[in-house]
DNA sequence: TTGTACGCGTTATCAA
DNA sequence: TTGATAACGCGTACAA
């Protein structure tokens, strides 16, 4: 019982490399590991071959042999949150030139449903992870202890890292924010939040400790919801607030899209921005300096964290083991009219 | 020289639960992918030792043995655009829940790149391929050719499809964007445009044909940049035009990113909006009905671009061929207040 | 319906 | 530095 037809199709393999240049099927996978290790000469006749056949290594073939997959899983809570779709994008950009692909998931913004793709990735023996945020699963938790690989948190830090973590602190984001209005005169100011996941809770927690700080907490201020944030939800909340608390005279939205929503509603109802009412965002999209006025937030660098995550991996890889193993990228809180607020008021 | 310890680490693999289901590992195999196929009983065995040992099967050494990956691959110029974002999100969105895993890339609005990352892909014969646009190469159309797997080409439509099409017509996008304005009365209506990849191209020619169509056209109205699109950009190209035709009285933006610079633009110079200059803008951004006014645009179904085209290329993947390999899934235009010129005027 | 023998393309191991 | 051999875990082909 004779092999008929290559099941494969046809493609080259190592095999027919290493016939076409006259050595052995191991010489011809080690120079195209570690061509170091391998001789010039053969090196010169193998790289040849490789060349003449077009021969492309399988990535499934190698996985299987070395137990190993050149993959690198990343998991984001969504897909078309800007702010994720940045860190993504960072994280692609940085492995395009190595041989590592991206294994990427949705969690939505759900514990159980990272739980469950984690245990899907782990299947195939991933180079690396990389996570969103510090709040996973008891379950999760104990299958990224236990992944074999380097494992990145991003967005956040916290003081338990699985393995390494980049990202920045989101109480400090929403203290600084809300310090700044505090600074700028305004005395009622409203935090507006929208899905509320752990980091949105974080930036309230700082917003809170901002304005007890100031003695100008007040629970009526905060207003929030789970449902997912967008531009119409911050006008929806906005006038939740107002109608909550007509003495508000400024808000700290969640993020940019709730601030853009307020903006807006702010144009409507004819409501002077930064006079009667100051705003401040969260993200610093590129529109928020564009805008008119232009808008108060807290530049997050996302896609640098993308980068920096899957530079932290590669090391880790490569066997580097730094000594710090949570980098704190932290943000900048951009000024801007929407909470310059004229002093003589 | 026996085998000392598994290189694989310890996992169950499809022999293990074999031997405890007390069947052939062929039948354990069979048991998953074509349950219909083996006994009610032994199923049950199986299904019971697979949940007890917690077996997954190993997804490269499935690849290997039938030389078929359980991957679509997927190509797309950006990942932060909103518009790809959302194709992105449907496309996930649709194969969660199947076996089959996405591999995705950015070709950064490079064919070169497109064509660099198919042969990647192909080195993996995916199950499906969805790609961007109808404007490949003719490498990478070659190769498409010869995918030996179903391919989608999303977000347009045009005569001569590799293999599927899901999408709309940009150039009637432009065309009834275009119509609309003048229609609503305006008349020295500019064309901004960023980025100007195909699709660009397309929606201007909509733009150009209905602007001869009413006799209105004049090259001094359009305005474009090769440079990636934003509301910053939109303001520059706003001012550009404006300053070359200060008699402008509407604008036809290539993207909502674009038009909502104008919007702030007009704020900012105290230019009315719809009475001065009407402003469209392209693929209606959830904003753009919150915006202040409101902002009228052409409504796109990309996250149903997405999920139908998976739909698509699973069902070609169960063998159906369907009869209409092209699906045109149109758009909608979106009157609102930033093009609703009073009739007095 | 179930099982046996073998091959998929590569790498790990060990010897030369 | 190089090579022979044996896995890696699973599916295909064919026989029972």
């Amino acid at each position: 019982m004779k092999p008929r037809t290559r099941r494969g199709g046809g493609r080259p393999t190592i095999a027919d490399v290493a016939r076409l240049a006259g050595v052995g099927a191991i010489t011809v996978s080690r120079a195209l590991r570690e061509p170091e290790r391998v001789s010039e000469s053969l090196r010169k006749q193998i790289q040849q071959a490789v060349e003449e056949l077009g021969y492309l290594p399988d990535p499934n073939a190698r996985a299987l042999a070395s137990a190993r997959a050149e993959v690198f899983g990343v998991l984001v809570p969504s897909l078309t949150n800007n702010v994720f779709a940045e860190v993504v994008r960072g994280i692609y950009d940085s492995l395009s030139d190595s041989p590592f692909r991206v294994q990427l998931a949705n969690t939505h913004y759900s514990g159980l449903e990272e739980e469950r793709l984690l245990q899907l990735f782990l299947s195939q023996r991933p180079a690396a992870l990389i996570v969103s945020g510090i709040d996973q699963t008891e379950a999760a938790r104990r299958l990224l202890d236990n992944a074999g690989c380097p494992v990145v948190q991003i967005m956040e830090i916290g003081p338990d890292p699985v393995d390494m973590m980049i990202g920045f602190s989101h109480f400090e984001g929403g203290r600084v924010a809300t310090n700044h209005m505090i600074e700028a005169g305004y005395r009622r100011v409203g935090f507006l939040g929208a899905r509320m996941d752990p980091r949105s809770q974080r930036r309230l927690a700082g917003y809170r400790a901002a304005m007890e700080a100031a003695g100008l907490f007040d629970p009526r201020l905060v207003t929030t919801t789970p449902v997912l944030s967008s531009v119409t939800l911050g006008r929806d909340l906005f006038r939740d607030a107002l109608a909550k608390m007509p003495s508000l005279d400024g808000v700290f939205c969640n993020n940019d899209d709730l601030a853009l929503g307020v903006l807006f509603e702010c144009h409507r109802a004819s409501i002077a921005v930064p006079q009667t009412i100051g705003i401040t965002g969260f993200n610093d999209l590129d529109m928020m300096q564009v805008a008119f006025p232009s808008v108060t937030s807290i530049r997050t660098h996302r896609y640098e964290i993308g980068r920096q995550a899957v530079t932290m991996a590669l090391a880790a890889i490569g066997g580097e083991r730094p000594e710090n193993r949570i980098k704190d990228l932290g943000f900048d809180l951009k000024r801007r009219e929407s909470t310059a607020r004229p002093a003589d008021r």
